[in-house]
DNA sequence: AACCGGTATTTGAAATGTCAAAGGTCGCTG
DNA sequence: CAGCGACCTTTGACATTTCAAATACCGGTT
């Protein structure tokens, strides 16, 4: 069981830290769990200081570069978020009085959510923060690195994407 | 509206794709979405394969380098998941039977799961997958490159650490 | 032996997440 | 103008997620 090579290969993936897995499923296993890590963070903060989740920030902030607002459907491929999802994250910023929700008469499918004057305000405090975090989060690497690093996933994000069955934009 | 520092910097966040942002968080919107296009692809690739979940596969793949089996609060840290979670997780696995959960006579306090024979099995062949895959997906990015990526995400992760009140083991 | 602080897990409420199916609406075509 | 395929959103079933409170148990003290 230990000797043939699939076994040995599969070992790879679940044995030790990462040390010997591939170099794809090393990087993937390092990208997942630091981004896990930031996020969690992230979310704790934006939860103690604004009562927001980071669905709804990340929401918001395709709302507050688009204030005439944005059809549902293109809220849910920006946030990369399912249709159904979208739906009760709308809702819910809609009773808090974030966004409102409205179906132009030019065609009675389609609900655009839009920020309120409100919403505005609190995305404005919420976004200004969150640079701020991230700046301190990431205090100890070089700025040249920050950049580089920037691009280099470029490349990964643009592979994955050529390997998939749709395009994705960025 | 547009002419004070302040108002500046909150566009950078939300103007453009990630164009005039601060680095930290243009690196940090990329890391997000490209963790998030990679995940999607997995997971949907793990469902009509295996019908198995993302968290699944990651809990599974804790047990199965250690057969002997794992603590559930140990499994929490490890698949950085919340202890509510894991027992929810483990139920479900429990029930597709390809784990099992046993309380040692020595400390009745402590649930141990353990992956039996099936799970092994089932998930040795999810891992043969999951590695392919992710050479697949990552296919056009050269092995230099992702060696190095994986070294400097490391930097960001530490910094990151750093800048939390606990300490992450990697 | 009853108590107590610490540890380990479960539970419950609320939010997020997917997927598939159902509901409306639009535009075109016969 | 009735029908039909395509598009947009909602709904419903289920899984995952967190947080906080409750539960259960251990070890040591009194």
């Amino acid at each position: 069981m230990d000797t043939d090579v699939a076994s040995v290969d599969l070992e790879m993936i679940t044995h030790g830290p990462e040390a010997r897995a591939k170099p794809e499923t090393r990087l993937w296993l390092r990208m997942l769990s630091t981004t896990k890590l930031i996020s969690t963070e992230i979310r704790k903060r934006l939860r103690a200081e604004f009562g927001a989740t980071l669905p709804q920030f990340d929401l918001m902030a395709q709302l507050y570069r688009e204030r005439g607002g944005l059809r549902l459907g293109e809220l849910s491929k920006r946030t990369m978020v399912t249709n159904g999802n979208v739906t009760g994250l709308v809702e819910r910023l809609e009773a808090e009085g974030l966004v409102v929700r409205e179906t132009p008469t030019a065609d009675r499918r389609v609900t655009v959510a839009r920020l309120t004057e409100e919403g505005t305000r609190v995305f404005s405090a919420m976004a200004e923060a969150h640079e701020t975090w991230l700046r301190e989060l990431m205090a100890d690497v070089g700025t040249d690195r920050i950049v580089s690093l920037w691009e280099e996933i470029g490349h990964v994000k643009r592979s994955t994407a050529n390997h998939l069955s749709g395009i994705e934009g960025e």
